[in-house]
DNA sequence: GCCGTTTTCGGCCCGACTGTTTTCAGTCG
């Protein structure tokens, strides 16, 4: 939560490109949810604009389509309340309910809830007992010792909040998967070196394979016969340990020296597979399938699922397996199977749908890296990148591609050592030559053009119908106002020689927004006259991301997953690629470079 | 605030840990 409080819900609002007004909304409504937490209203009112926030976040169109359709109504979770926020801030470009809501506290409280384990009830508390309007004020406080004396505020706790405060400003918020993920695993490997210790996986987010990452969840199965505070004394004595947050039984949350936080949970064996499926989450994916397990007269907690009459008169122990036997638990695909649900894939267990689909048997196979068969943006020493086209053709024959397309820049990207037409017309000659002398593998003589700030092409027709492929990109002018940006894809997408759209946004994830692009505009004529829309692989692009590449296939865009590699090392980030596609719902028929050499070329031919 | 093949009212996922407590509230995931 951020301090948009005041921000938002102006006159300027009805400038918002239609995208960015999904996300506008969003934190409208994720502002609003935190001032009823704090506000002390039901928090259920809380909850249920939260999701109202989520569901804008993650929907795949413009909300402005779904008002002018008459459809908003028809959107499960966005009920009467909402829609009235929603529409009035369409038609007037602000919202008097969230005005009046978000005038109603103070709104230097709100930054307050992002201080771990200081919630909305002790927030209140501070704001009408001692007048604590902001973090400032509250430092203050605390050391003038105006804090003492509040009821249920001990000493502990007011050094918790201290503390609290100092993690905040020391936290570096969400860390990217590329960086995330290494750290996991080689926890996990520790965990798993420890005596006592079954089997340990990594859960959370991480799990999902989220861009970025809050924290590191792992879920470590122990030997019956071994004692589990023992285990969690070792996990906290690890050296990447810098602070330790809790540590009980079953239970341990530690930071590590870069802030990361991780949580370990350790259960017997046979609740291994609740616990898995319990942290590994999310939250909304629980929530959903636990209110079908009690639809079904069965009751699901990170133990196992139960029976729901048995369960009540079990005995239960804190940190303990209740005392009964569990309907499932062993294994996620166990506890899925009783609730009448296809295996989820971790990278689909969001609330987007995925347990309806499950329930219907119709959840979509997923693509894995293995299905990859070919890379179509990459760079070698031409432009920018280090290494030939020789070296990059024999790393892409030792990962078994059948294919390899060479796309150095384009004289535009003059710091890049772009290509002139001269410098490309050698260049292809040189991809051609080194195409007849390697074994195995098929290499494409390509270019990443720029797109310019109107749409045109960095080169002629003339020039491009030489190439046997061609990605065409926007590197300049991101910050476009949302109308100009999408003629200039359009005019892109429209051009006969261009083949795929490389890193549409341009986004760069925690540093750049990237093109406020109307993507409802851009996917159907994609989709219609055959350019394929890239997944840049590489981070921190990742660029469709994954709410942009589920729109994509829902409009029947093909698309491409590449690497953008400028080194033979940068194949490996390929897998980055796959995990958004993952979560998009991708499959290997919505895939260019799925697809065999033939049909590869095929797409290629029917749009010149 | 949202929702409904048991409901238009009465529910809303479930448990661990901490601190301030003589039985529980707050926070977190």
């Amino acid at each position: 939560m951020d301090n948009r409080a005041t921000s938002v819900g102006g006159a300027g609002a009805l400038q918002l490109s239609p995208m960015s007004l999904n996300h506008e909304l969003a934190d409208i409504f994720r502002t609003m949810a935190a001032v009823f937490e704090i506000k002390g209203e039901s928090i259920f009112k809380a909850i249920a604009f939260s999701k109202v926030s989520r569901i804008l976040n993650d929907m795949t169109f413009d909300i402005r389509k779904a008002y002018d359709d008459g459809t908003l109504a028809q959107i499960e979770g966005i009920g009467a309340s909402s829609r009235k926020v929603i529409e009035d801030y369409l038609k007037n470009g602000r919202s008097a309910d969230f005005e009046e809501v978000s005038t109603s506290v103070p709104a230097g409280l709100l930054p307050m809830l992002e201080i771990p384990g200081l919630g909305p009830k002790t927030i209140a508390l501070l704001w009408k007992e001692r007048g604590v309007t902001n973090v400032e004020e509250l430092v203050k406080a605390i050391d003038e010792g105006k804090l003492d004396g509040l009821k249920g505020i001990g000493a502990k706790k007011i050094d918790s909040i201290k503390q609290g405060i100092a993690l905040r400003a020391q936290a570096k918020g969400r860390v990217g998967i590329v960086e995330a993920l290494p750290i996991g695993d080689s926890l996990v490997e520790r965990v798993r070196a420890l005596k006592g210790i079954k089997q340990a996986e990594v859960a959370g987010s991480l799990r999902r394979r989220k861009e970025t990452i809050g924290d590191v969840d792992i879920v470590a199965a122990i030997d019956g016969k071994v004692d589990p505070s023992e285990i969690s004394a070792e996990f906290v004595k690890f050296p990447e340990v810098q602070h330790i947050l809790g540590q009980g039984t079953s239970k341990a949350s530690v930071l590590t020296a870069g802030g990361l936080q991780v949580d370990l949970r350790l259960v017997p064996e046979e609740n291994f597979g609740a616990a898995l499926l319990y942290f590994t989450g999310s939250k909304d994916h629980n929530v959903r399938i636990r209110s079908r397990a009690l639809d079904r007269g069965m009751t699901l907690s990170e133990w196992g699922l139960y029976d729901l009459a048995k369960y009540e008169k079990a005995e239960k122990k804190t940190a303990e397996a209740p005392k009964l036997k569990p309907v499932a638990s062993k294994t996620e695909a166990d506890i899925y199977k009783a609730l009448g649900l296809a295996y989820v894939e971790p990278e689909m267990r969001e609330d987007r749908g995925e347990v309806a689909l499950a329930e219907a048997n119709k959840l979509p196979k997923l693509i894995t890296l293995a299905d990859i068969r070919g890379d179509l943006h990459t760079h070698t020493t031409a432009s920018d990148g280090i290494a030939s086209i020789e070296e990059m053709a024999a790393a892409a024959v030792a990962l078994g591609y059948k294919f390899l397309a060479i796309t150095d820049h384009s004289k535009s990207q003059v710091i890049a050592n772009g290509l002139t037409a001269e410098r490309l017309l050698k260049h292809i000659a040189a991809i051609r030559k080194a195409d007849g002398k390697v074994k195995g593998i098929k290499l494409l003589a390509g270019c990443e053009v720029d797109i310019l700030v109107d749409g045109r092409l960095d080169f002629e027709e003339a020039v491009l119908k030489e190439l046997d492929i061609v990605v065409a990109s926007p590197h300049v002018s991101l910050k476009q106002e949302s109308g100009k940006a999408t003629d200039r894809l359009k005019r892109a997408i429209d051009t006969r020689y261009v083949n795929i759209i490389g890193h549409p946004t341009g986004r760069l994830i925690n540093s750049r927004e990237g093109l406020p692009l109307d993507l409802a505009q851009l996917f159907p004529l994609a989709a219609k006259n055959g350019t394929a829309m890239e997944i840049n692989a590489g981070y921190p692009r990742l660029d469709l991301n994954e709410i942009n590449a589920r729109a994509a296939i829902e409009a029947g865009v093909t698309l491409s997953i590449n690497t953008d590699a400028h080194s033979t090392v940068g194949f490996g980030e390929m897998i980055y690629g796959i995990n958004v596609a993952r979560r998009a719902g991708v499959m290997v028929s919505h895939v260019l470079n799925c697809m065999s050499f033939t049909d590869v070329m095929t797409f290629i031919e029917k749009k010149r």
